[in-house]
Parts: C-alpha cells; structure tokens; sequence
DNA sequence: GCGTAATAGATTTTT
DNA sequence: TCTATTACGC
C-alpha cells in the first residue's frame, strides 16, 4: 500500500513537503476528532504514518501516549516500519497494533478483573468449537438438530456488539435451541474462564467491560493515551468502537482513517455505521477528504466511480486522477463461453504479458470465492507459471502446528485442559472413547484440570494404554522440568520426538507429511526467537504469518477480501455473474444491503489495478461438479459504457456449439450438461525454448500438489506423471522435484 | 479402538 | 466434484 509519489525517501525534515494539501490539512490537524475520508489509492497510509510521525517530532506527544490501531499485523508492521524511517531511528514503546494485540496487552495488565489470571491463553476456533461443543453437550443440546456453527457465530455477533451474556436481552434470543442461545453463551463463558482462556471476541469485550466497571482504570488510560489514529475505520464493529470511544472520551484526540466504499466486512460484524455517524459522535470534528488518486489510470478511475455511485447513502467523495500517466487501455470486460475457457483466456494473457517484459509479481487473479482459484491454479501449473494462493490456511491452523502448540501450551498451563485433549491421544495411544469419557467424569466430578484425571485414571487402564499414557504424563512432567534446565528451544525438539509426534508424520505416506514436517522445524525455528515460551504463545496466537511462496516472481491468486489494501499493475477480476458476484448468499441474507456491499467488494477490486483491469463472465460455470448456465453480473452494467473494451468468444462459441445436436439439449439457460467447445486455436500456448530435461521415464518424482507419482513421458520442459493420489497429468519439470 | 464406507453440504474470514 | 464428518464392521 504505497503512494507512489516521485519524491526520494529521506529522514529529513521534509516529511511535510511531500504531501498534497489535502493530505497536509489532515496531517497537521491534530487536536480534536479528525475524519480521513481516503479514496483507494489516495496516500493513506502515508497520512497516517505521516501524522504518527508528525505527533512526536513536534512533541506533542511521547511514543507512548499515542495510540495507534489497525486491524492486520501487516498494516501495523507497515506502520512501524515507516514512522521509523520518517524518525530516522527504531520507534519504540509505541502503543501500536492491531484491536485485538493491543487488547491482549492491556488485558494481561488487568485480567483479574474479569476472572482470568495474567497467563491465560487465546484459543484459537477450532479450540474455541470443541469447547462450544462440550458445553453444549453437557447442557443436554442435540447438536445435531443445533448444530455448534450456528451457536458460535451468534456468540461472536453478541461479542462483536459489546454484549456480555448478561446484557443480551431475551427478546434476542428465540431462534436458537428454544430460546437457550444466552444460557449456553452464560455457560461457554464460565468455562474458559475455569480454563484461563480468551477467544478472539474476548479480547475487546473484556477491556471495555473492564473500562465501564473500573473507572479508575479507565482513567488512568485516559491521561496515558492522549493521541489515537485509528485505520480502516470503516471496518470496525460496535465494541471496537466503544473501547476507542472510552479511550478517547477525554481528551478527543482521535483520528480515523477509512473509506465508506471499502467497507466489506459486515457479515464479520463490521458496522458502516461507525463511520457514517463518525461527526455525530464526535460534535466539531473535522472531516478531510483525500481524492487524489495516485494510483490508477483514468478509465480504470473511471470505471470504478460510475460503479459506487450505484450505491445509496455514501458519505461522498470523487477520486480523480492524480499521476501525470495517468492516460491508459480502457477497462476490458470479456465475456467467455465457460468457466475453462475463462481460466484459458488468463492463462494466455498472462504469458503474453510475461513475453512483453511484465512481471508476474506485477499481475493478480482476485476471485469472489476461494474454490474459483483451483481451476486458475491447474491452468497455471500447465502453462508453468509460478504463482501464489495468498490467504488460504495460515501457518498456525495447520494441524501439526496446533498438535504442537498444545505439547507447549499443556506445559505452560497444566489446566489447559482442551490442549491436553487435543495430544492424549495424538499419536494414537489407544485411548478410546470410553477412557476418554471416564476422564472427563473423573475430571468434573473432583473439579481437576484433565491431566490430573487422566494419571489417576492410567492404573485401571489395560496394558497398552496404560503404558503409553504412563509415558506420556511422565514426559510432560520431564519436559515441564527441561523448560527452566534446558531452554523451551531444546524442550520442544525433544519433547516432538520423545512423544512420538515427529515418527507419527515419519509414518505417513500421505503427500503432505514432508510439508509438515518441514512446518514443525520452522516452529521450532521460529521458537528460538523468542525469550520465553508465553511469549511465543502470544506470538503464534495473534500474530504469525504464513509466508511461504513468497520468494520469487509469482503472480497472486486471491480472494477480493484478501486483495483488499493491495495493488498491482493488472488485475483479472473473473467470475462476474450474477449468484456468484453478486453472491446469491449475500444477496439472501442482506437484500440491497447485501448487494451493496458486494457492489463494494468490485469497487475494491477495480481499483486494485493501476494500469490494467480485465473483468470477465462466463456463460457456464461448472459449481460442484454440475454444469450451469448463468448470466452476466448486473455490475457489469453499471460500468461506464465509453470506459470499457468488450471482447468475448461467448457468442462464436455459442454458435459453434449449436452446430453439435447431440449434446445441445435446448436453450442455453436450461443445458444441464456441459457442451463440448471446439477448441479455440487462439489460446493455445505459445512455442518455447527446449531445456534440457532433467526427468526421465520411470522416474519417481514429487510435486508439491499432486504429490508422489512416476515419469511416463518426457516433452521438453513438460513432463508426464502418473500420480499415487491423483489423476495422471503434464505438469512442467520446474514443479516436480526428486524425493 | 480404529479404519473404511456412506453421506451431507460446500461465501467472504483482517484477529 | 470434493471434503469433512459420521456410521458401521473388524
């Protein structure tokens, strides 16, 4: 997220000068409730860094009484990153972070307060259901009939709007379980405080019940915080925005940042509200708007403003250009007959781009739903073009990092009871369901945390169990030890190979094993930076990252949420059809509402392009293994008709077909099944230079997706394998590796 | 207690 | 079409 203006970087005194007057005016007001309305594109988070920066070279104010929140450990990186470049040395002692970071720090400062000690842990959601679902169970609930999902994301909407168990009214709480929705809530929270645990919600609930019972503390965060900068305000829920009113209700010092038409979160408790009402909440605020756009050419610019402007109750604000290059293609919007076709179209654009000199890294496929990457991701493996799936699973939701994070977790927290349910019996230690039952009885009848049960359960256990649990509980108490002796580095080694974890993945044959055992390793890498094990805990549970695939020239694959804050020089946005984009769910669950924020989510993928947008619609989409007709998104539309290009193979195709009585069965909206598409010549790859090729017949190989297969024939640089776990393919050599 | 077969259900997911 | 959970047989 970079401004991209044509002045050097310097540590000077000139921060001042390299911004527009706009971007000044919201700069240098500081005192005061200050609204940032900025457009995509338009410098913002150089304001804020700019402000951030501003704040503490004029000495208003120290490193740590300003505030500064955003919602992405990346935002916040960023931050830090570049108000240190602009002070010219390490900012340190800031309070800056993302809502739920910054909540965790002051909770451990304050969390006798709401009955939890210092230490406790942060689930993560799977921990967060499998508690869900004890409670249920224990309360007698048919999770069958009321499924935990359900229960779950109404508690988090609850939370997401500042509502303790208590506070939710019984008029709210009809439509689930016969109205036993807020007693479970009730029951769930008294069991992870038992647990000294937090889920996510937590964090932010807890601090602004801490601040509306304990004046004093509050008080006294008051006088320490006097300056709070505030991002992607449009994104914030309602308890975000009582804990940032309790903090700012003194001195009013407040700046936020964010841009109404970027609001895409609502279905994660977002309220756009926050924003809209930002002036009547806070009485003499200034309201700046930053529409210079620094990023975009005009037609794309151009594209993006006729769409919103489809949208109602907007705050208002007109991006116009602001790059001297601004001139450029316009907007092209293709139409295809089917879903392949469409994945063939971006294929072959992407290597003509690539011929010309473009860099891959320089090129995105923003997709409305995750499941449309995999047919992108199979054409790009064909054509050999290096790319990365960005979102997806995150480094610490994989299972073997959350198998060895409980191995940590019940060592510094014996009572963690669900990390102890998670390792008992992984690896496999032939406990079953009926010791694991005797377990929690023993547990809920003596009120012990699990280990204690599970060594006073281990003598009346048959011989197998008995031993391998012995070993087990012996080993906690042995590694417990270590963590003083040895160091938690060392500790964690041994304990993954002591227990048997490392060998369970040494053992299985499965394609993904080496990955996991690498991603251990990293663990234990990642381990060794920190000082002490709680520390690391925190770390994993708030902030780690997946990075890997990083390296290289790649292009990017991703969802619109995920792309949003990013640019690139060419965007394809495919996949515009109406049920898909606009989402049918989004449509059923928020009316115009719902079509609203999806027509948002386009704006934010329009103008994630700088010099090329290409949007596409495909006739045919296969969903779930079935073929439908669809029809063009109504987004389409409500593009600017003089600032867009259309092509489209749709209507050849389509005639091409109607020559093929046999498979064309009536009407294109009402085929059921697939027609076959004479293939167009024009998408076929491109000749390339013959490497030497490395792989020969019979040869066994690795591929990182398809896994282990063998070498039936080799064609320059593509190689054909006939796969363990999957179909046979021509894959390119530079995917396969010997295992 | 554990492995395999049937079966339902499949947006978006900053922390 | 694929995956994740659940129901059975050994």
């Amino acid at each position: 997220m970079s401004a991209p203006l044509p002045t050097p970087p310097s540590s000077g005194d000139d921060y001042l000068a390299r911004l527009n007057p706009e971007q000044r005016e919201a700069v240098e007001t500081l005192d005061g409730p200050v609204l940032i309305l900025a457009g995509a594109g338009t410098g913002k988070t150089r304001v804020l860094t700019t402000r951030f920066a501003h704040l503490l070279k004029t000495g208003r104010a120290w490193p740590g009484q300003v505030l500064a929140v955003t919602f992405t450990n990346k935002a916040a990186r960023e931050m830090r990153e570049r108000v240190s470049a602009i002070l010219g040395q390490p900012a340190e002692g800031l309070w800056l972070g993302t809502f739920h970071s910054l909540c965790a720090r002051m909770l451990r400062r304050h969390a006798e307060l709401v009955g939890l000690t210092s230490a406790f842990t942060i689930l993560d959601t799977d921990d967060q259901m499998r508690l869900l679902k004890q409670v249920m169970d224990a309360a007698g609930i048919d999770l069958k009939r009321w499924p935990a999902p359900g229960l779950m994301a109404q508690i988090q909407r609850w939370k997401d709007r500042g509502l303790t168990a208590e506070r939710v009214t019984p008029a709210e709480d009809t439509d689930y379980a016969g109205g036993r929705a807020r007693a479970l809530y009730a029951a769930y929270q008294s069991r992870l405080r038992d647990l000294n645990c937090c889920d996510f919600g937590d964090l932010m609930l807890h601090m602004t019940e801490v601040f509306r019972g304990h004046p004093e503390v509050l008080a006294d965060w008051n006088r320490r915080l006097r300056y709070i900068l505030v991002d992607e305000y449009q994104d914030t829920n309602l308890v975000q925005y009582y804990w940032l009113r309790l903090l700012a209700q003194s001195h009013r010092n407040i700046c936020c940042v964010g841009d109404d038409d970027q609001s895409i979160y609502s279905w994660r408790g977002a309220e756009i509200e926050n924003i809209l009402r930002f002036e009547k909440d806070f009485p003499n605020a200034k309201v700046v708007r930053l529409e210079a756009n620094y990023r975009s050419t005009k037609p794309i610019l151009a594209a993006a403003a006729h769409l919103i402007a489809h949208n109602a109750g907007r705050l208002g604000k007109t991006l116009r250009a602001g790059r001297k290059d601004a001139e450029g293609d316009k907007v092209r919007v293709v139409s295809l007959w089917d879903s392949e076709e469409e994945a063939r179209m971006v294929g072959e654009r992407i290597e003509s781009a690539r011929r010309n000199g473009h860099k891959l890294a320089e090129i995105a496929i923003l997709v409305r739903a995750g499941f449309q990457t995999r047919a992108f991701e199979e054409r790009l493996i064909v054509l050999g073009l290096p790319y990365r799936v960005v979102g997806g699973l995150k480094f610490y939701e994989r299972a073997e990092i959350r198998d060895a994070m409980a191995y940590l977790r019940i060592l510094a927290q014996p009572a963690d009871d669900l990390a102890f349910e998670r390792i008992v019996n992984t690896p496999k230690r032939g406990l079953g369901e009926t010791a694991m039952r005797r377990m929690h009885e023993l547990a809920r009848a003596e009120g012990i945390p699990l280990v204690l049960a599970a060594e006073r359960l281990v003598p009346s256990l048959t011989a197998k169990p008995r031993q391998a649990l012995g070993a087990l509980l012996q080993g906690i108490g042995r590694w417990r030890e270590g963590l003083a002796k040895e160091g938690h580095v060392v500790v964690a080694a041994t304990l993954l190979d002591e227990s048997g974890y490392t060998d369970m993945w040494k053992a299985d044959k499965s394609p993904e094993a080496p990955g996991r055992l690498e991603n251990l390793k990293e663990l234990i890498r990642a381990l060794g930076e920190f000082e002490s094990l709680a520390g690391f805990l925190e770390h994993v549970a708030l902030v780690m990252e997946n990075d890997e695939n990083s390296e290289g020239d790649r292009l990017s694959l991703m969802t619109l949420h995920a792309a949003k804050g990013l640019e690139f020089d060419t965007v394809f946005l495919p996949g515009w059809e109406e049920g898909l984009f606009p989402h049918s769910r989004a449509m059923e669950e928020g009316g115009d509402k719902g079509v609203e924020e999806e027509r948002r989510l386009a704006y934010v993928g329009i103008t994630r392009a700088r010099r090329h947008a290409i949007i596409s619609t495909a006739a045919n989409r296969r969903i779930y293994g079935n073929w439908s007709a669809s029809i063009p998104s109504r987004f389409l539309d409500e593009l600017p008709p003089d600032q867009i290009q259309r092509e489209g193979s749709a209507s050849m195709a389509r005639a091409r077909v109607a020559e093929m009585p046999s498979v064309f069965t009536g009407p294109s909206g009402l085929m059921a099944r697939k027609p076959r598409v004479i293939e167009a010549g024009a998408w076929e790859a491109p000749v390339r230079p013959p490497p030497a090729n490395p792989f020969k017949v019979g040869e066994r190989v690795f591929h990182k997706k398809f896994g282990y297969g063998v070498v039936t024939a080799v064609d320059d640089n593509r190689v054909d394998v006939d796969f363990e776990k999957s179909d046979p393919k021509r894959v390119m050599d530079s995917f396969l590796e010997r295992p």
